[in-house]
This record gives C-alpha cells, sequence and structure tokens, in this order.
DNA sequence: CTGAAAGCGCTAACAC
DNA sequence: GTGTTAGCGCTTTCAG
C-alpha cells in the first residue's frame, strides 16, 4: 500500500496525497478531505525511507552513552528524546560499555540510517578515528571534551562557580581540611571537575593537600574505595567534595560503615544533583546541573548545522549551582579524632 | 558520493560494489581487495534509506519505555540494545510520560521510519488504538500485559515461585504477620504480583489481611505513603513484600525516618532485583528477574515474526528467584511493641 | 565473475 | 488546484 494505491482510491494523483500528508495548504479541502479519508479507512503510513532516501533527511538524531546504568544519563536521555519528540525527530540510541570498538560500529551503523547528527557523551573515548569516519558528513556533539573543529561541537558542564559556591558553603561551616575524590583519571572533565575544586580552595585561602586528594571512577564502588583510603588517614579531611553523585554515595555507604555519620562526622558534596541524590540518606549537598538545559544545547548544537557545510563547531557551557540539603553541616568540635583514626579498613 | 562512484573509480561496476560491500563471495578476490581500497580511500557509506526502500527491511526495532528514571528501565534497554547491537541493529528509542497521546504519535513515527517491530513495556497503556494503528503491519511486543494475538505477543514476569520463595523465607524466619505494599492499581502485573503474594501466603497457611495491604506506584514515595500508614498501625506487620525495590526503598527511609531499623524491627522483600537494591542500606532481600532474559526473550519474541505475516503472537514467560540480603531477618522478640504503635505520622 | 537495468515510494519541478 | 514525471541509491535478477 503506497501513496498510488490511496491517489487511485481518492480518484487523485499520489502528488496530491503527498502534498495532503505533508499538509500543504494548496490543495482544495474538499479533496483533502477525501483523501484524508481513505488514508484513514487504510490507516496508510507513508514510507519514510522514500523520504530519506530522496531527501537525505532521516529526521533521525543518533545518540551514543557510555553507561547507561549510571543515572544521570537515562535522565538525559528522557529531557534529550523529549525534545526530538517534540519536533517528530527519532532517536537512534546505543549504549557502548565504554568499548572503543563498539562506538565505532555503532556510529557506521547510524551513518548508514543517515542520521542527521551524533551526540557522543563518552568523555573517554579518542574521537580521531570517529572525526574520520564522520568525513564531516554530520554534526558531531560531544560532552566535556573541550574540543571543537570543523563539524564538531561540544557542551561542557563549566564547575567553576559550583565549586565555588560549595568551597564557599564548606568554608561558612568551618570547614578547613577538604578532600576531594575525583573521577577517573584520564578524560578533560575529570580534570576540569578537580582543578575548579582546587582554585576555589586557593580562593578562600585553603591549601589543596595532596593526601586529601583521591581518584575515583564515577561509580559507587570508586567512592567507596577512595572513602576507605581517606577514613585510614591519621588526620582526616572534615568535609569531602566529589566527582559526581554516585562518588559521593559511595563514600557515605562507607562512613555509615565505620559506624559514622553525615553530616555529623562528615560532611559530603556531591556533583550532577541526579535524582537519587535526593532518596539516598540524608539527602545530598551537591552541585545541581540542568539536565534540562543540557538537552536543549545538545540539540541545538546537532540543529544549528548546515547540512554537508564545513562548518565550524561551537563550544557550549552549562553552569552549576550549589543545591544544599543535609550531607553537609558545621565542623564538628573535635574530641576523640586521634582515638579512633586508625582503625580503619 | 554513491557506489556508482566508487564503481568508476575502481574500474567497475556499482553491482559489483553492492556485492564487495555485502561480502558476496562471488567477486574475485583481487576485484574486491581494489574496490575495498577505494571505499576506504574515500570513506564510503553506503546510504541504508535505499536499501530500506527497496527491501521494507531497516535493520532497526523499536523501544518504548515508559518512564526512564525508573532504574529497571535503563538495565533492560542496556541488555536490549547488546542484543541488537550484535547482530548490527538498531534502536529507535522512546519513552512517553506514560501519556497515551504521546504513544501514538511515538509508534506512527516508528512505523514511518519501518521498523521491522516494537517492544512497548508500558503495562498500563491500552493497546486498542495501537494495534489498529499496527494493522499488524510488524509485530508488537508488550511486557506484562497478558494478551496475546495476531502480531502482538508477551513477556511477562512470573512471580509465582518467586513469591512462594519470598514467602517461605519469611515464614521460616517466623514472620506471620506479612504485609503487602503493590504497584499502581489497574495494571494485569500489580494484581498479578499481588495474588501470586496471597497465593504464597495461603500455602504456608497464613491469612491475607487486609490491613496490611496499600498500594503504591512502583516509586519510592509510593513505597514511603504505604509504609507510612502501614505504620501508623495499632498492630503492625513484621514483615512488608513490595511489587518492586522502588517502593521497598521508600519503605526502608520511612522506617528509619521512623528510628526503627532493618532487619531488626522490620523485614523487608523487593521486587526486581535493580543494581539499586544492593546499594541501598541495608542490601535488599529482592525477587531477582533476569533482565538478560528478559531481554532475550523481548528480542526472539520480535524476530521470530515473518514479515507481513498474520501469524498469532506467543505469550513468553521470565522467572524470579529470591536473592536473600540483608533487609530480611527473624522476627524480634516483642516488647514494647503496643507502647509505640500510636505515635506514627 | 561481472555488468545492465528495473524498481522500491516519495516529492518537487513543471505543465496544464 | 491538480497531474505527470524524474530520480534519490541500492540490490538483484538476467545476460553475457
Amino acid at each position: 500500500m503506497d501513496m498510488r494505491d490511496i491517489a487511485k482510491l481518492a480518484g487523485v494523483s499520489s502528488a496530491t496525497v503527498s502534498r495532503v500528508i505533508n499538509g500543504l495548504s494548496v490543495v482544495r479541502p474538499a479533496t483533502a478531505e477525501r483523501v484524508q479519508q481513505v488514508i484513514d479507512e487504510y490507516k496508510f503510513i507513508p514510507n519514510g525511507s522514500a523520504t530519506t532516501l530522496k531527501y537525505g533527511r532521516s529526521s533521525t538524531y543518533g545518540l551514543i552513552i557510555p553507561d547507561i546504568t549510571n543515572p544521570f544519563f537515562p535522565e538525559f536521555i528522557q529531557n534529550f528524546e523529549t525534545i526530538l519528540a517534540d519536533t517528530n525527530y527519532n532517536m537512534l540510541m546505543a549504549t557502548t560499555a565504554s568499548h572503543p570498538s563498539k562506538v565505532q560500529k555503532t556510529i557506521h551503523r547510524m551513518l548508514v540510517s543517515r542520521v542527521e547528527g551524533i551526540a557522543l557523551l563518552a568523555s573517554e573515548i579518542e574521537t580521531e578515528p570517529i572525526e574520520a569516519m564522520m568525513h564531516n558528513r554530520v554534526p558531531l556533539v560531544t560532552m566535556d571534551r573541550r574540543l571543537v573543529g570543523r563539524g564538531l561541537s561540544d557542551i561542557s558542564v563549566d564547575s567553576t562557580s559550583g565549586m565555588k559556591q560549595a568551597v564557599e558553603h564548606l568554608f561558612r561551616l568551618r570547614h578547613r581540611k577538604i578532600g576531594y575524590i575525583g573521577g577517573s583519571a584520564g578524560p578533560t572533565i575529570s580534570d576540569h571537575r578537580r582543578d575548579s575544586f582546587f582554585r576555589a580552595l586557593k580562593e578562600y585561602g585553603l591549601a589543596a593537600d595532596e593526601r586529601f586528594l583521591r581518584v575515583g571512577n564515577y561509580r559507587v564502588n570508586g567512592g567507596e574505595a577512595a572513602m576507605e583510603s581517606l577514613l585510614a588517614l591519621e588526620r582526616r579531611p572534615t568535609a569531602v567534595v566529589t566527582a559526581n553523585d554516585l562518588t559521593a554515595i559511595g563514600a557515605l555507604r562507607v562512613i555509615h560503615r565505620h559506624g559514622l555519620s553525615v553530616p555529623e562526622d562528615f560532611s559530603i558534596v556531591g556533583f550532577d544533583d541526579i535524582e537519587l541524590s535526593d532518596i539516598v540518606y540524608p539527602p545530598l549537598t551537591t552541585l545541581h546541573l540542568s539536565q534540562q538545559e543540557l538537552a536543549r544545547k545538545f540539540v541545538s548544537a546537532l540543529d544549528g548545522f548546515q547540512p554537508d557545510s564545513h562548518v565550524q563547531g561551537k563550544q557550549f557551557k552549562v553552569e552549576t549551582t550549589l543545591v544544599v540539603r543535609n550531607s553537609t553541616g558545621p565542623v564538628k568540635k573535635r574530641r576523640t579524632a586521634s582515638t579512633k583514626s586508625t582503625a580503619a579498613r
């Protein structure tokens, strides 16, 4: 069943059917209605692949996510897809267990499907081979890589002001020894978050003590391991800022496991403000990142690209703001601090 | 740049290029290699929409998820997409904020894109209008609706044996007053889970006490509200089985908020075994549901359908098994039970 | 083993 | 306001 069949049944030509379906107002209302009736009666659905073939436009964007199991991503996907759906676009989605070879294959598949752009949220991945494959066909928009180029845009989270607010908040609560549990070593995003933390410390005249610095992996178990090691210290920090909420949650668990409480014994600050951060006990003080804004910027970076043009991409920024909940509190007057410090692990 | 261009550059015809790309072994190796070189040099990527147009096959399945923010779904998506990617299939994904009108539009878009089948994980949605639209074009596979038909299959979670294990486990821990917090009223899935709980109770000679029965919404806040109301009871249950892990987590929070502990004062059993259930404190005893198996069954239901045939769909089942963690324990010898029972809320 | 050619379904010129 | 038609890029008979 194609437009020609509908045309025959409605006593018009296939061109008119096409015009009706696309809402071109040139068609006489009576004709349009007759055509529409036939369409409805036969539940006709046009074949999009013909349109895609003719115009190269597929009304589809690709989205590649490293690990959908990290709650940050579902929230993003939700927002991203909602925006696309509103403009009748499809979302072709794929995950990569951070497996670069899978990324290559995935992008190839997406390009075969003639997506009009690809959002790649996998900051740890090398994009040279990918960019080669993209070959300026469609825009590539990455997250937190801070690199732009021909047909390559980037959306980055600017943690500067958020980190400053976090450190200020802790400073006012009289914290002076503030630790940091970072993300995985490697990706720019990890460096950026850690560096803005350091800069914020400096602004408040605090020393960046190497001994309070740990590396995580953006997941719960990384936060746990790092916190264990922090608790094993003779002289512990009184507060810890983390590279994301999952890391903070891991830290929280370890603190509880050691019979300590938050925020009485320890203050914890997260990053991202995923939904979970408000559900966990105690609800996390964290740097809020607007998923909606992030998704909107991705879509506009994707949209704002002339097809096939070799236009230079743009660098977008998304700001963060501190949300104070219950995982931060004033420094406890020390008493038994030195007596219980060695037991850990 | 199309196959004809490549053909010219390699001094062959476009038919040969097509054969090389599709790995048809009829081509003489030397020719194939020459063609492949040109393809690589020009980074040629064939236009899938032409193939889709010609053969109606898009190598794409659609997946519709109600609320991706429920961690159950990301885990499913991950598994589903991995299976598809292994066979070079694409996944077109959409979410619906359980908004039926969006489902209609989404499915229409997917059919326009010529997906080869649609997985619909939204048990609360009426599918009549959808089935009409599907019009037996491609298979529709639903979750937990327990309805099959022409081109309509269903994958259901069989909670019978899991619930039996759960009740047995609690019974052995000497629980006799076991409550239940269900899912949202309405969907078959909620009825099924609750009924298998009742049946399990009966097998152990326990009465299904209406007063210990609550309705939730499969989300944390539903579990919270239900647990509040259970705690307000004069005579409380000693254990609660829930319709999913998020509900259990909500219950857990309320119990903690009331200064009680799990499993000392209360035992809680979840359902689904989402990753979070092992991260939460205490880790949940829950009914494990294999996401991998679920995803595999979806894919095989989707695959096993002859295109355009009006074949009857199948009913698939996925079993659950109890995973014992730390949210269940023996009933406490009662002491002050009656004195503290009224304070709640 | 390779090439020529038809046709998948749609849409935008262009003609009327 | 409506119809005719060419052609998007691919695959696959069929011929050679």
